[in-house]
DNA sequence: TGTACATCAGTGAACGCGCGTTCACTGATGTAC
DNA sequence: TGTACATCAGTGAACGCGCGTTCACTGATGTAC
């Protein structure tokens, strides 16, 4: 009873997600037709059905695949800790990071797609809760070698850092859109701000 | 020559904005038709067409009528300036305001609709431009009267309260349609932490 | 105010096209010996 | 390694449907006197 898995099915269904990825960015997840994604993958409307019952099926499936190079992503972003108490103290800047348009396009339109389908919306929920618990345990890190100790729950400072970034990011890509250069180290300085607002250093009293 | 405007024409048009408005927000606007806009405004498509030359250009009346009276809601959006005070001094929280789930949406929409077409870009840039001119101008108000004087550009200021405030209703509507409880005040503590982050009492120097 | 007429705004039928979905099929992939 | 066979993955034609757009039309709106 062979049931072996053939190898050009994953590669049929990168290719799949990969034309998504482009297309969803470019013009909506709504605004995107099945036939579309098919001739940009170079294959044919069959072998979307064979590997997907929905578009909405590919989407949980893009962003599956997405999902696991973000934790890598945030951990660069992150100062490393002696840097991040030069920026704490007014020494230094947050290291610049242009935003990734096709991955902020894609996200912003999924953050969409799960307000309006609360289905969805758990799984958006439950990876946005593990993407902040990990840039919550990378916030206590850096303060703790910054020599400061938070004064809310590293939790909620990674909400608010989350919030910052991403009505940030909006602001930097319609701008840049839209012809108007913008400072885009503000979202950098906010961030400092709150990180520095809500945490104090830990030498006064321990 | 009569060259008379019916007032059939202005009910027409608020209808279809009305409807467009509805659908535009719940299931977006690349997955919205021509048809189901009329269908649910109570018309036929000539009527559409007899006032909109394509679905982009509803969108943009849709937008501009929305826009008017985004000012209002702004100002009642920021406390009045004794009220500030405490709240800069941890006397008092910012008035709670639930976002408008339906605004937020097409808003959201409307924002990804421009980041990927330029031309509709400019107009969104020099709309944000004037809320956010309007904005500066309650902020540097509202710092004075709390005796305060801001450290950078209330321009800037008004950029990161922005942020964080969009940034925040993702969240909160994302969340509360995936189930979640959350702690909708973290956005209010984050704008009055930038707030006081970059202001300083007006006394010390002045 | 009332009637006759001109213009306008929305109707509804028509069109060709691309959509989503199905399915009998074929060539590629993997297994047995 | 080589051949025979079974299964699988993607093909491509077919379908009915709703889309966007056009247009001759009619009844509603507004004007002239």
């Amino acid at each position: 009873m062979p049931r072996g898995t053939t190898k050009r099915r994953p590669v049929t269904v990168a290719a799949l997600l990969d034309a998504a990825m482009e297309l969803f960015a470019e013009q909506g997840f709504g605004a995107t037709s099945i036939p579309e994604i098919c001739a940009l993958a170079g294959l044919t409307k069959g072998a979307f059905y064979s590997n997907f019952a929905s578009k909405d099926e590919l989407f949980l499936a893009l962003l599956d695949r997405s999902w696991s190079s973000r934790a890598a992503q945030l951990r660069a972003w992150m100062p490393p800790g002696e840097e991040l108490a030069g920026v704490l103290e007014g020494r230094a800047a947050w290291p610049a990071a242009e935003p990734d348009r096709r991955w902020a396009l894609v996200s912003m339109e999924f953050s969409l797609h799960a307000i309006r389908h609360p289905e969805v919306a758990a799984r958006l929920v439950e990876h946005e809760g593990r993407v902040r618990a990990g840039l919550a345990a990378l916030l206590a890190e850096a303060l703790e070698r910054a020599g400061r100790v938070p004064v809310v729950p590293v939790a909620d400072l990674a909400r608010m850092v989350v919030a910052v970034s991403e009505g940030g990011d909006v602001q930097v890509l319609t701008n840049s859109s839209g012809g108007a250069a913008i400072r885009s180290d503000l979202g950098q300085q906010a961030i400092t701000a709150l990180l520095r607002q809500f945490s104090r250093p830990i030498s006064t009293e321990d």
